[in-house]
DNA sequence: ACCTGAACACCGTTCAAGT
DNA sequence: ACCTGAACACCGTTCAAGT
């Protein structure tokens, strides 16, 4: 969002920066650095380039212009997911690990997540991730078109657990806000929202944890996708 | 994304609008006609204004800003997910149709999806959907908790899959995108991604139908939601 | 080859003014 | 009360120029 007028009357004007002091990679970590930090608003390509120390022009003579860092900022950290070692004896353990390593990446870095969603696929994404997903899935024998259905549902829950965390996590960040939402499911019409009403209690302590609410519903996906093989 | 310099040389200038040509529903109208037709990048408080004939600063009456009208435009849509009659015979069955609906929404309307997960929640979103489904899940045998959870998994596997698929969508509107993404899984060594390798027809024809993909999931994630009660 | 400043066409929003 | 234009502080990116 924009600022309101302030008075900066002059900035340093920078010296010029010496030659090589930029490169793909110490784009992409400052590109993380501050996604992580100050979150998809504040990632400007001024930004960006006031971080590095440079002029902003002189990161287009490593990328074609944001979109294509952004794509290789989301393309870099889904290579970053940690994968068991594969033991093999429980393939369903296994999978489980991968999930929530998927999971945990997405929630550390909740605004990847959103440049993720943002721009289209370009198919390449986290190909080792989706690799062992499918040995795994057909190691515990399913068949060849359910292993691939499975891994996108898979998949799928995952992103959009990781998004409904990280928007919640961001909604709270606000000053009495979890008092607030309190408040608000308090106050609901018991006569238009009989059961939202009558769950309030529980719907307050879900809300509180939201690893331990993925772990939940991953664990009866999973009973639903290997049942009856 | 900014546009190339253009010679546009003059615009008409405007006459005045008369008074109340503008109001909230109007304003939320014109939104998502424009979000639905070109997308959250087009969705700008000038573009917005001239659709409505009027200044920029005129929307400004009616709402504080653009976030508030991103708002607006989410939460009513969340209100014209068509829900199912009660009729309380088959209350799982019944589940599935609210899912169902919530999923075709969302892919009907992709960037109020992604608005939403973009923008913070206010936590009132859906009330009527999510009370529905609350009580469908009472009525399906679960516990309070566990109906509680179950229903913050749909909303999570739903989202995710509407968001996966409108990310597909719009990658495959590019010219000949899906020979290039077809021609690149074809091209993947497969001494390093196996099954990968190993599944690409079923890759292949798994991505062509995303909405049997959502279902294909969603029945499994529902009979490990509802097993054993 | 790599980095620079100035300039362009955008953006959301503030301000003061019209009706 | 509601709508207006002008102006401000941003934005991504093009361009032509420096080293």
């Amino acid at each position: 969002m924009p600022v309101p007028p302030s008075a900066q009357p002059l900035r340093t004007p920078r010296r010029r920066a010496p030659r090589n002091t930029l490169n793909p990679d110490r784009i992409l970590d400052a590109a993380i650095t501050l996604l992580d930090r100050d979150g998809t608003e504040a990632f400007t390509m001024r930004a960006l380039a006031e971080r590095l120390g440079v002029a902003p022009m002189a990161i287009y003579s490593h990328f074609r212009g944001k979109d294509e860092i952004s794509d290789a900022v989301a393309q870099r950290l889904l290579d970053t997911v940690e994968l068991p070692g594969a033991c093999g004896a429980h393939p369903d353990r296994e999978l489980r690990e991968v999930c929530l390593g998927v999971y945990r990446l997405f929630t550390e870095h909740p605004s990847a997540l959103q440049l993720l969603t943002t721009r289209p696929t370009r198919g390449d994404d986290a190909l080792a991730v989706i690799d062992r997903m499918l040995t795994l899935l057909r190691a515990c024998g399913l068949p060849r078109q359910d292993a691939v259905r499975a891994h996108v549902a898979l998949m799928q829950y995952t992103v959009g657990s990781a998004l409904w965390s990280t928007r919640r996590t961001r909604a709270m960040c606000e000053e009495g806000a979890r008092e607030r939402a309190k408040a608000k499911l308090r106050a609901l019409p018991p006569e238009r929202y009989p059961a939202l009403a009558s769950l309030v209690p529980e719907l307050l302590c879900a809300q509180d944890d939201a690893a331990a609410q993925y772990e939940w519903g991953l664990d009866r996906l999973l009973r639903g996708l290997l049942a009856g093989v």
